[in-house]
DNA sequence: TTTACTTAGTTTAGCCACTGTACAAACTAA
DNA sequence: TTAGTTTGTACAGTGGCTAAACTAAGTAAA
């Protein structure tokens, strides 16, 4: 058991400094020079860990380097957004192999599950060869996930109830299979490959259709109680406000969603094209001052949620992530002058608010990251 | 380290249980036997354990009971809330073993802190003798402290930065002292003596002349990454609203604490009393209508912060603590209304809301198990 | 070169705290 | 009584750690 934690606490280590020798591993964690070389020739042996050479002595004898072999193995994580399906290969380090994007728009659940089923194949036969080949799957889900991995309700998706990861389970019975929702691995991802790297509590705020947040706290996160934390969306920030779908008045994502982008977007003549969001964008970078005053009251409503999450959380950063992230240019000033009108001082001189760093994989990522991580855990701990 | 370890885990399922025989726990443990015994035996040297002699036998040898030595020693909680201070005597099991209450209205911290020392001199030599004697002080204070026990700001008292530990550590020089946010440890009280015991993740409302947040999940406070956190009193709740003196408009304090009652009682015409939250229960209890629909208004405010909390957390308990806690009778009812209008079905389904248990003691008694966790902390880590 | 000094990594002996097994003590029930 | 249970202790064995010695491989200055 105390090997279990030491096994890890060396591993985690060497895939931080990325390239260390056993002596430095030593003096870091405090742990004996002689158990140190014990457990890393057993990582070796795992193939998890490889010498690369000497490193440049400091007066004395040269080390040996070491580095995590972020190819002993593969994952796949899965966005599955409301109108598309991102597939992603990565190996152990988050290192994209190769991706697949799909259309689902208009599928059912009977309909999409096939299709993830198919991009899991597709990009299966992508991975390079490796000693422990595929090891787990990830998905991230635009909604309600409990612990076993069911959808309870994805309103964006019309799904209720729908168990994803057995469905899954079906084609790779011994696949470690991880479902949770899309802001929680969004959160992750960013978290662990993103700008959220440093920092111990950072909250993602996915905003697409709806507002959704994941929650990282001392450095996990937090699904509350029933795996349901995080429905800032429905947070309400106009007590006498417009009436929302939820029941409730004047819900947060009411004013500063893709929703709200495109009941604004009613009353704006557009260029002849639909009210998608990349027609919106597409009209503001083309200087259209209607569209730009819109993504600017967005960007105020943003600011309003992100002041409150601030006040209640004191957390290092705060995250703007999923489609809306792609208006950044628009919705940035005036978000962060209401967070510094609104906020508490203390609070804002404390924590950042960035837009995602990942684009639009953080999702994927983080859901590829959930499967890395248990597999890491999984092969520390059995190496007794 | 594993012994440390070890030594927790026995002596916290010996506290759990209140009567345990080494055998039971060695089951619940999944310790050994022997293991069990000389743990116990090393903490019944170090009298925090005591055998009660022989329990009921199932079919052989009669077990001899354990228990855990709740007058080890003892500490003091001090509630230093905005117009009294009061300071308790408790035992390891947080048994109030005497109390002590002063006024500070129109104090500064100058004249404040004295008393302070004073009250703790007062209790201290109540103390029954012990083996540990007085082992901790504990303190709750209204505004914002950081990890040093330093007040930073602490608008109701008049406090800017005043380094309430260290002066009080001039005192007690070798005394271990817990300086920590009012609501914080109400939530710890709540969580360890109170509504919280078996509950995880719980966040205290302290509501009293503003409102802040006591946030425990997964069985820990969470503090934020400053210290900072449940500053839940200045989240917008309408966006249009009133200006609030920390510059936001619309903050959730201005509409459902004691100076909301306040503000709303200047319009109402008192049977002659002064405007006082004891004042207000006196009118309502005789039936004043005006008074009643202030409190039904502010229960209603209070449900739409609550709802959000619910929203964003996914707690399994939400407890109401603070001076307005005293108006339960008429808050409960409209409050409970508008949570179930407001949060979603799923959080409002798995969540309770509760009025404080502990009377007026929250906050004194989460100060002194703050003490006693230290305490027993140290005493199961040094038994090396 | 040679020599002295550093630093890296391995080996070995010893120790700590756990587990498993055996056993004595103390009880119940037939 | 006698057989069978349950409790708690004693003791040997083991895993995994540390400390210290040692080998290996370098630098720097005489």
């Amino acid at each position: 058991m105390v090997k279990e934690i030491n096994t890890s606490i060396v591993m985690d280590t060497i895939i931080r400094y990325h390239s260390i020798s056993r002596a430095r591993i030593s003096e870091i964690t405090g742990l004996n020079k002689g158990t140190v070389s014990s457990l890393v020739s057993e990582l070796i042996i795992q193939h998890l860990v490889f010498e690369t050479g000497a490193g440049e002595s400091s007066g004395g004898r040269k080390p040996v380097m070491l580095q995590f072999n972020g190819d002993a193995g593969y994952v796949i994580g899965i966005d599955l957004g409301v109108n598309y399906v991102l597939t992603i290969l990565t190996n152990l380090q988050g290192m994209i192999i190769c991706e697949h994007q799909e259309d689902i728009i208009g599928l059912n659940s009977q309909e999409i599950i096939p299709l993830l089923v198919r991009s899991i194949g597709i990009i299966s036969s992508q991975a390079p060869s490796s000693p422990y080949g595929i090891v787990g799957i990830g998905i991230g889900v635009p909604g309600m996930v409990n612990a076993e991995g069911t959808v309870l309700f994805a309103p964006n998706l019309g799904w209720t109830h729908v168990d994803l990861r057995a469905a899954i389970q079906l084609n790779y019975s011994e696949m470690p299979i991880f479902v949770d929702n899309e802001a929680n691995m969004g959160a992750i991802g960013e978290k662990q490959y993103g700008l959220g790297k440093e920092v111990a509590n950072l909250i993602y705020i996915s905003v697409g259709v709806g507002i959704g947040a994941g929650i990282i706290l001392r450095n996990e996160v937090f699904r509350g109680t029933g795996g349901y934390s995080g429905e800032t969306g429905h947070m309400t920030i106009d007590a006498n406000g417009r009436l929302c779908r939820c029941g409730n008045r004047g819900c947060w994502e009411l004013y500063a969603s893709e929703q709200a982008l495109t009941d604004m977007g009613k009353s704006i003549q557009l260029d002849g094209t639909i009210g998608t969001l990349e027609s919106y964008v597409a009209s503001a970078e083309k200087g259209q001052g209607s569209v730009i005053e819109a993504f600017e009251k967005i960007g105020h409503y943003l600011g309003i949620g992100v002041a409150n999450i601030m006040n209640i959380f004191n957390p290092d950063l705060i995250i703007i992530g999923n489609r809306l992230a792609k208006a950044e240019r628009w919705l940035s000033r005036p978000l962060q002058e209401t967070v510094d009108q609104r906020a508490l001082p203390i609070q804002r001189q404390s924590a950042a608010v960035q837009f995602s760093s990942l684009s639009s994989h953080s999702t994927a990522l983080g859901a590829s990251f959930m499967a890395v991580s248990a597999f890491l855990q999984k092969s520390t701990s059995r190496s007794l």
